[in-house]
DNA sequence: TAGATTGTTAATCGATTAACAATC
DNA sequence: TAGATTGTTAATCGATTAACAATC
């Protein structure tokens, strides 16, 4: 049986699945459906099968899916299995709130190390985690197996930053500043813009269609314009 | 002419392509070919092209696109050509973080209050934006006509807060809190779970091949597991 | 003019939805 | 058994990529 890759749209999913199986476990709920996956998800019934077909056959027909068993099968599809280490490199505000954020709200990934370039941050600590040096991060990496790591730097160090996590063995990147980082084929980046989340969402604060109509209609009633670029 | 609607995907690349071109008008480049603006975005240079295309015929062919034309252009479309007024509710760290992050880096939306329910935060300020009772939203909002707010509060605070929200107005919502939203179907809503794109990403971090595999040979060698739930 | 790059149409690819047999 | 719900295949839909004529 030849191995299928799993997409993108996929892998994102299953996160959501985890957090729904968790909050239905917590109420000692032991069966879930499809469909009630669906309105706690707001994907489909359909695709959320599919989405567990493409691992195996974990539900029960006519009956649904045990939710202890079902969420032990997605922590394994992740990796999740065991808790991942991980480091937030950038101790402002961001980086301060993602640390803070991490250790009291997601289970699944300890915050071991936050590194910052300011000396006036070294050696502090945000709740119990020590900020080191970002000179410290090579042997940090080396000692503690970090394969997964958090940038909430400027702009303008982030690639500096990426290229030292990268050569040290990190293989999965989120980025929270603004560029478009360039790494190695094998590690992933997810780019978690805060702006960029922003801005594409004002998009759909304001009628659309008005906004997108006058646009055609100012470029319509001046051809001229469209020549500037060469003056 | 019908009005062709906008896919999601292509509104999630408008505000990468302003970001890049905001970064050029800065060093002073007046043009930017689609394969430039591919080198910078990842986006591929047919499809950069193809995003512009819906909204009109913004470049020169032979020369590429005049950058100052095009920003102008993208800012219209996105609707941010005027400043956008947007408040955030919660004022723990990730709200804290968020308010401060865009009043500094994000030029193109101002924060003008920030909302808690904690006594104890009423009345202080972050940086310069007043901290308000959730109480206050309503006239707020009505005030200041907002449209755009974000979410930082705690999972079960916030369909409280977004039921209060949306009555009262706001159109778009960008959601930090890790539960589906359930809103009006004019309403949108962006959901920005810091816990999931972590671990999404976790997924990549280490070899998915050899871990699903082993998931169902794990399967295939405890089939009585699928009976489990009946039990 | 020759070279470059856009704008647009057609072809491909991938993801979602629909349908339904399998089966608990 | 009857009702319910899964797992899977086929159909549809939408988005991306390829190709190239238009034209600066």
């Amino acid at each position: 049986m030849p191995y299928q890759h799993i997409s993108k749209s996929v892998v994102k999913r299953l996160p959501v699945y985890l957090r729904i199986l968790d909050q239905l476990i917590q109420r000692k709920i032991e069966m879930v459906s499809s469909k009630d996956l669906s309105n706690e998800s707001g994907f489909t019934a359909e695709q959320i099968r599919k989405d567990f077909a493409y691992f195996g056959a974990f539900g029960t027909r006519g009956a649904g899916y045990n939710t202890v068993y079902l969420r032990e099968k997605i922590i394994k599809i992740i990796g999740l299995d065991q808790v991942i280490d991980t480091i937030v490199v950038g101790a402002g505000n961001l980086g301060t709130a993602l640390t803070r954020y991490n250790s009291a709200k997601n289970f699944y990934v300890n915050v071991v190390g936050v590194f910052d370039h300011d000396p006036r941050l070294i050696g502090k600590k945000i709740d119990s985690i020590d900020i080191f040096s970002v000179d410290d991060i090579p042997a940090f990496i080396a000692e503690n197996k970090i394969k997964v790591a958090i940038i909430a730097v400027p702009a303008a160090a982030a690639q500096d930053i990426a290229d030292l996590l990268t050569v040290n063995g990190v293989k999965a990147i989120l980025n929270f500043a603004p560029v478009k980082l360039k790494v190695a084929g094998e590690v992933h980046v997810h780019n978690a813009d805060l702006t960029i989340e922003l801005q594409s969402l004002i998009y759909y604060s304001s009628a659309e269609e008005d906004r997108l109509k006058r646009l055609k209609q100012e470029v319509k009633g001046s051809k001229s314009l469209k020549s500037l670029p060469l003056d």
